[in-house]
DNA sequence: GCTTGATTGCGATCACTGTTCGCAATCAAG
DNA sequence: CTTGATTGCGAACAGTGATCGCAATCAAGC
């Protein structure tokens, strides 16, 4: 019956202008829960904790937001305010390429974002400004408008898939104690058990220092070219 | 302090044979959290809806997994043995396409895979199957091991986030009822807002019935090709 | 054959979670 | 100054992951 769609929050305005005042509001209850998830993780940011942060009982967030999933959505779209969106007059693959790098870098800041990025659609007006950003940055191009969308949606995908990848290798080697020993203990296992001899060369063979930076930029940048924006030339 | 890693159920043995006979097993518990995962989502798997579903108190189940995650980790593990990893000669380009559709297959059958290869490292023996079929797959490509198993890990990951939006639109588009029209109802008022004009554009102008299948070949095969692997030739 | 001890199944319980309800307190509108 | 919508929130409910303790089981050792 109630739709409680996570996406009705950007048509309900903030305050009716009745009652008394609110005494918190949708950016301080953002603000903390963006804290809290950047601290301990996004498991921790429910209803209860969040309210605490801000000092307020648990029920009262409900008067700001319709559900925790709501919350989310709120949290997401507030740090894609973090997004440098200034005009340019740069080639457009150029300007996609440091929107892309830009969101590398958001997820970076924030490690629960890029999980929820790819899970969710995330319609909130930030979200929309970055897309109207893409866009503009996409107007010389000669593409169908969908294709420039779905364009954009897959750049934003594939960032959001590489930082995870950055994000969970990062995690692994971090600790050095209980997590790291158990994985190395089994890998270890894996390359001696002999059924896997590919997987054992890969897993000895040392990494090259390479900057992830730079893999991050030609990944993107490929597949740019690959969908028909190539670097060099500006037009199909 | 106990590590529990999600990665050690792979070096628990399943039975230690001295005590009762455990009345159930780990495939059993897989097949049961599966099925419930395909028919109402991962988040109705729960410890005490699969025991119900086998017919077992909530409590037994930490007698084979040692928590929660174990379980999401075994489940993940288990629908990877969908993959046909037969040996090919086709080139390396081609095997890798066929993993890729073969994994984007697997996450249409169950929609709540593509969040989760994304989020976890996922080492079970199939996943390493896997991951060893794929290496084996590029043994005539000149490149370093490393980077191999970056490639195959970026490709699953698009593969993913690939899917992870062809599923989130066909939600949208789906049901018609409370959720769509809340949808469409927003971005009818974006449209109209007029502070988006290109978004706008991209909104009324209508898809074209673009193969899906199409689309995700040429995402992969444009993203081989961007680290080394075109399909014309087989050798750097 | 019997004892021993590890192991299974599981009801009860704890600390959480999201969410709803009801009620007192507040404050703009009429 | 009354009215009525709105806020804050304690209490409660259903469900969650996880732990503990105990009865039942069953292979190994004598």
């Amino acid at each position: 019956m109630p739709s409680h769609d996570p996406i009705d929050i950007w048509l309900r305005p903030e305050r009716s202008g009745v009652g008394p005042k609110p005494e918190h509001s949708r950016a301080g209850i953002a603000a903390a829960a963006i804290s809290i998830a950047d601290r301990d993780g996004l498991t921790a940011v429910s209803i209860r904790r969040v309210a605490a942060a801000i000092g307020a009982g648990g029920a009262s967030l409900y008067r700001y937001l319709k559900s925790h999933d709501e919350l989310i959505e709120l949290i997401v779209d507030t740090v894609s305010s973090e997004y440098d969106l200034d005009p340019s007059d740069e080639p457009p693959p150029i300007q996609l390429l440091n929107l892309a790098r830009q969101g590398r870098a958001i997820m970076h800041r924030h490690p629960w974002l890029a999980p929820l990025l790819l899970t969710r659609p995330s319609m909130g007006p930030n979200a929309l400004r970055y897309l109207e950003r893409a866009l503009s940055a996409m107007e010389p191009v000669d593409m169908p408008a969908p294709a420039k969308l779905q364009t954009v949606a897959m750049m934003t995908a594939i960032t959001s898939a590489f930082v995870q990848n950055e994000l969970a290798s990062a995690d692994s080697s971090g600790t050095g104690l209980d997590g790291a020993n158990a994985r190395l203990q089994y890998l270890s296992d894996v390359v001696q058990s002999g059924n896997y001899p590919f997987l054992a060369g890969a897993l000895t063979g040392q990494h090259d220092p390479e900057r992830p930076e730079e893999v991050f930029n030609s990944v993107i940048t490929n597949y740019l070219a690959g969908v028909g924006l190539p670097v060099a030339v500006g037009s199909a």
